[in-house]
RNA sequence: GCGAAUGUGGCGGAAUUGGUAGACGCGCUGGUUUCAGGUACCAGUGGGUAACACCGUGCCGGUUCGAGUCCGGCCAUUCGCACCA
């Protein structure tokens, strides 16, 4: 919305408006049955006051601190960026390059959760993928903290290690190129070289160090000084290198390299000495290749013998005793950069005084409302836009009445989505952000559905408050989300030339040959001939993706609406696959599901005429057995479908229903208005409609639900298969509650059964009930 | 490189969790209705054969009376992660 208003000068605040409005038209176009009266927006006062409150919250207990921190800034977008928006050097929504910079910004302590985020991960419903992200971006190492000494120096080393075991194969350190020791511990020989190295470490990008990282040659310099190895009084020499980061544990590690891939690539580059200290199987050689996995320690004196989880425990106990280490826990998480130079978000509600404190805007205050201003760009000098609201920006503070200036920074775009569920509770109180026992009676989310690229982003953020809000006794669950499901994509054929540019389907042809139609048929039948930019000899590349504006394969839900019916669109999308695949839209399907309807609407209703066919009668009679079976199968399985989010075998099962009454002659009227219950969520408007032809009163959606009556789902006859020796070789028809002695003497009378056992002494017989006879000859 | 998921007709997908592979839909073929096209309806549709046989769930092997399903080993695709000590 506001890269938007940048671009026309219109607000904002009326993009997002006309936005809400197109997209709600579509959902109740669609007829979802969403309770707009719970209809909120998270970029309203009426809603931010609260995301406000939250903040303030925040900040009360701690975890809301402002630091001079290296940001990833995009210049793009003119603001910061949080750790989780940024991959590879970009940011994840535009792939605007990212850069770091030195700022103050606001800080969100989310590290402080670290361990319970992981934690409470065990007992969610959540997808594995989802649920070893969270864990992987929270990247819990337990392992320990190891002072090595400097020679000739007092101030030491300290190194973060998970292997402590592997202490004695230590053969130098290596500390991060911007590591505050290095100056200091530098010789003379070696100072250009180190200058060197560090300025060409500098001068790399984030971005370069990322994507050169993975099979890069590793580079270092020594540093010239030594470091003593606490377990063995060695002396060795201590390096910078870029493979290591300050931003992780202490900026500084031992090398081990007969146990870790990273140091055995650094001693073979640079000849540096490997020490066996973890035996491996037959065969291992650690001159040739680091062993990372487990077996007894060799060439550790005290630890020798030992296993690598007890060689751990013994000589953090060791190094303990004699003040040289500690067990310690480290994390990938770091805190959350809170602030954004945007004027599109909820103002941070805090002022600063002349003397540079920082004060919260009292409680009855909020909430403080975004300022009207004329340009949403930052100021020529590089402040955020809120600093061109001169009247805005000068306050009070109310207790000592001290000028003081507005925070201009804004809250990123998640800090609503933190809680708006909770919102949903009580949306029309102005009193309080949700009602207490509205709170204990609805939380948790029973179920969440959402796409997977949340998986380190809200997800994580909303749980992090939640559990902020727990601690602060205002919820009462540990966890918001108990079930958690992704959405597959819906993606669609797009058409890309050389140079990468996409292009829509009445920009492409393809020459000679039954003409194909991009936009009905599927991609095995498009993707079968050369496609050309039209009226060019530019063949383009044909691709299954997303559905995106930018690649212009996108289906618009009204024109389907326009064409086939909402309905038909609804149960198509419902149809086409289970809701946590990835499909390819098919437009010959909605057609397909149109059809189905046409089907059940002229079981009730003659098309010529518009009046009822007459062959849905309450005085049909009610002995079609298999209609009836078909009934109560389709009830069950659309009631199940529910619970299991299996909508595409439930449809399946109601269409074999129509199927069946379309073959019969009659349809007792009981039974089809049991049908059109059950159709009534997947297509409410076609079931509205015959509900009120079958003389309805009030909507369908209040009429009790049906109930499926499990001995109609039995068959007079059933069918058994007959193997001889595991293959199909005859059926045979049996009375239900026939006994397992006339089944498996009737199969093996069988003349086809006959003829493959040809005579041969039947060894065993097995039989499954109800299912299958399988005799071994 | 590591991790996860997936692999079934021409296509999307079913399969009661070890028991008749291919439900349902799309597409296709033939027929009826129609001047015709479309719609609708009927029949057919994994390969193979005159009909049987036989073959068939990514590949190789194993367990079992019986494997799409379980076990071992490969291959491919997709999506994450990627110097985190």
């Amino acid at each position: 919305a506001e890269r938007r208003a940048e671009r026309t000068g219109e607000h904002p605040s009326v993009i997002t408006a006309r936005n809400i409005s197109t997209f709600k038209g579509q959902l109740q176009k669609l007829g979802l049955s969403y309770d707009w009266t719970r209809e909120l927006s998270t970029s309203e006062p009426r809603f931010y006051k609260w995301t406000q409150w939250i903040f303030e919250l925040l900040y009360e207990r701690g975890l809301a601190y402002r630091a001079e921190v290296p940001v990833n800034w995009c210049p793009a977008l003119n603001t910061v960026l949080a750790n989780e928006e940024v991959h590879d050097g970009k940011y994840v929504e535009t792939g605007d390059p990212v850069e770091k910079r030195l700022l103050t910004q606001w800080m969100l302590k989310i590290t402080a959760y670290a361990d319970r985020l992981a934690e409470d991960l065990e007992g969610l419903e959540w997808p594995a993928g989802t649920y070893k992200a969270q864990r992987d971006w929270i990247g819990k190492s337990i392992g320990a903290n190891v002072v090595f000494q400097v020679l000739g120096r007092t101030e030491p080393i300290t190194v973060f290690t998970t292997r402590p075991d592997t202490l004695f194969g230590g053969t130098w350190v290596v500390l991060a190129p911007e590591h505050p020791l290095v100056d200091a511990i530098t010789t003379p020989e070696q100072r250009d070289a180190v200058a060197g190295y560090r300025a060409a470490a500098g001068k790399r990008s984030e971005r370069e160090r990322v994507t050169e990282a993975a099979d890069a040659p590793k580079t270092g310099v020594p540093t010239g000084a030594f470091a003593v190895n606490p377990v063995n009084g060695k002396h060795i020499p201590i390096w910078i290198a870029d493979y290591v980061l300050a931003s992780y544990g202490t900026g500084a590690v031992f090398a081990c390299p007969a146990g870790d891939e990273r140091d055995h690539a650094f001693a073979t580059k640079f000849g540096l000495p490997i020490v066996e200290v973890v035996r491996g199987p037959d065969g291992t050689d650690v001159q040739a290749a680091a062993y990372t996995g487990d077996g007894p320690h060799v060439n550790s004196e005290f630890l020798d013998g030992l296993h690598n989880e007890d060689a751990k425990a013994k000589v953090i106990a060791w190094l303990a005793e004699r003040g040289l280490g500690e067990a310690s826990v480290r994390y990938k998480l770091r805190d959350w950069l809170f602030s954004r130079q945007r004027y599109w978000g909820e103002p941070i509600p805090m002022i600063e005084l002349a003397d540079g404190a920082m004060k919260l805007v009292p409680r009855d205050e909020l909430p403080v409302a975004l300022p009207q201003i004329d340009e949403y760009k930052p100021t020529p000098d590089g402040k955020p836009p809120l600093a061109r609201a001169t009247e805005w920006l000068t306050t009070v503070d109310r207790q000592t009445g001290q000028p003081a200036r507005r925070e201009t920074n804004t809250m990123p775009q998640w800090a609503g989505s933190c809680w708006y569920y909770l919102r949903f509770l009580s949306p029309e109180r102005d009193d309080v952000a949700w009602d207490a026992d509205e709170e204990r009676y609805w939380m948790p989310v029973d179920l969440y559905v959402g796409g997977n690229e949340h998986a380190v982003l809200h997800l994580l953020y909303a749980r992090f408050w939640h559990k902020v809000l727990y601690d602060a006794g205002l919820v009462s669950t540990k966890e918001p989300f108990q079930r958690l499901v992704h959405q597959g994509m819906i993606h669609n054929t797009s058409f890309k030339d050389a140079r990468g540019k996409y292009h829509g389907p009445d920009e492409v042809e393809h020459r000679g040959g039954a003409p194909i139609d991009p936009a009905k048929d599927n991609f095995a039948r498009v993707s079968s001939v050369p496609w050309y930019v039209k009226g060019t000899g530019d063949l383009v590349e044909i691709k299954l993706d997303k559905m995106s504006k930018s690649r212009y394969n996108v289906v618009n839900p009204d024109d389907m609406a326009a064409e086939y019916g909402a309905d038909a669109m609804r149960l198509y999308e419902l149809f086409m696959g289970p809701l946590e695949d990835g499909v390819e839209w098919e437009t010959s399907g909605v057609s397909g599901t149109r059809r189905f309807l046409d089907r059940v609407w002229r079981l009730l209703v003659d098309p010529e005429t518009d009046t009822p066919s007459g062959k849905v009668s309450a005085d049909a009679p009610t002995d079609n057995r298999e209609l009836e079976r078909a009934l109560h199968a389709a009830i069950k399985k659309v009631t199940q479908s529910v619970t299991d989010l299996r909508f595409n075998t439930a449809i399946a099962e109601m269409m074999v229903f129509v199927n069946e009454a379309t073959k019969a002659s009659t349809v007792p009227r009981a039974w089809f208005e049991m049908f059109v219950k059950i159709l009534s969520p997947f297509a409410p408007h076609v079931a509205e409609e015959l509900w009120q032809r079958l003389g309805g009163t009030r909507t369908i959606a209040f009429e009790p639900w049906p109930a499926h009556d499990e001995t109609k789902l039995a068959r007079d006859t059933i069918v058994i298969a007959v193997q001889v020796g595991g293959k199909l070789r005859g059926q045979i028809e049996v009375a239900p509650d026939a006994a397992e002695a006339d089944i498996l003497a009737a199969a093996q009378a069988d003349a086809k059964v006959q003829s493959f056992i040809a005579g041969k002494p039947v060894k065993k017989a097995i039989y499954v009930k109800g299912r299958l006879v399988n005799l071994v000859v």
